[in-house]
DNA sequence: GAGTTAATTGAAATTTAATCTCAATTTCAG
DNA sequence: CTGAAATTGAGATTAAATTTCAATTAACTC
């Protein structure tokens, strides 16, 4: 399925499927929710796969590029990601006291922010909104 | 005006006016857009006023906490401050193609973001909403 | 299959933003 | 003024991410 799709994307471009490349595709997609690089990296390590750090960096950009995933935001240390399975489109609120990431979807936010784009002649491709605060069981 | 706000946030802290504080405050006040801090850096020793590298970083995060200015993203490489003189909050809109950044603010927007964290039991504290997309020139 | 070639890999070096260290200096309350 | 405590700066350090380059490998051709 992903597999189908990133072997497309390679070739359409003549890259090479490798056998780290498919080892950070299945890493990615073995586990439903954010990552960070150098976590993924451990991860592949301990799962027996292999691949350095470079390539998982390396082949992280062609996911991000094919679609596959995407970078989620940018914390103060580093990228976060998230890959795409059945995981449409959302922005996250998070707690300042204990991280936790809430996901979001509000069809009411997207229109608006068209209209913004539109009133703006602003041909909007993407965006990121990210509320920070404090989650329900920190206010306790 | 700034100087006032920012000297009576050092004295509730304790902590002190010194020339170097100063001479970040100025300079970020002096220039009405986004700033990265080592523009910021190279603009104090330019201006003839005095502040190491350290205390560019140290004095920064002190004017977030006293709300003088905000963290307005995180690009690729590193933060973009924005300061808060006559400008309330507002979102921002970037190009691809050409790097221009438009901002905006929608009331609408805020009132949905305060419903979503409403119904998520979520008190919002502040957020960051990045529109990417092509802009008008860019269009033709 | 074997041969060819361009893409890929990995370990280590490099880059870059940001933070930290610590001796010397400065602020400021009394 | 004086002294205690905060601050400074040069350079070291940290950590994410990228680059280097010789050795390896995928995949195409015959």
């Amino acid at each position: 399925m992903e597999q189908k799709i990133f072997r497309d994307f390679l070739g359409q471009r003549g890259l090479k499927l490798t056998r780290e490349r498919m080892s950070v595709l299945r890493e990615v997609f073995s586990f439903h929710d954010h990552f960070e690089p150098e976590n993924l990296y451990m991860r592949i390590r301990e799962s027996g796969l292999k691949a350095s750090r470079a390539s998982v960096y390396r082949t992280l950009s062609l996911l991000v590029e094919s679609g596959l995933v995407r970078k989620a935001m940018r914390t103060e240390r580093g990228n976060v990601y998230e890959h795409r399975f059945g995981h449409g489109h959302h922005d996250h609120m998070i707690c300042d006291s204990c991280g936790e990431i809430i996901e979001f979807y509000s069809e009411k936010l997207e229109n608006i922010q068209d209209e913004i784009c539109d009133s703006n002649k602003f041909k909007g491709v993407s965006h990121t909104l990210e509320i920070r605060g404090i989650c329900e069981k920190c206010r306790k």
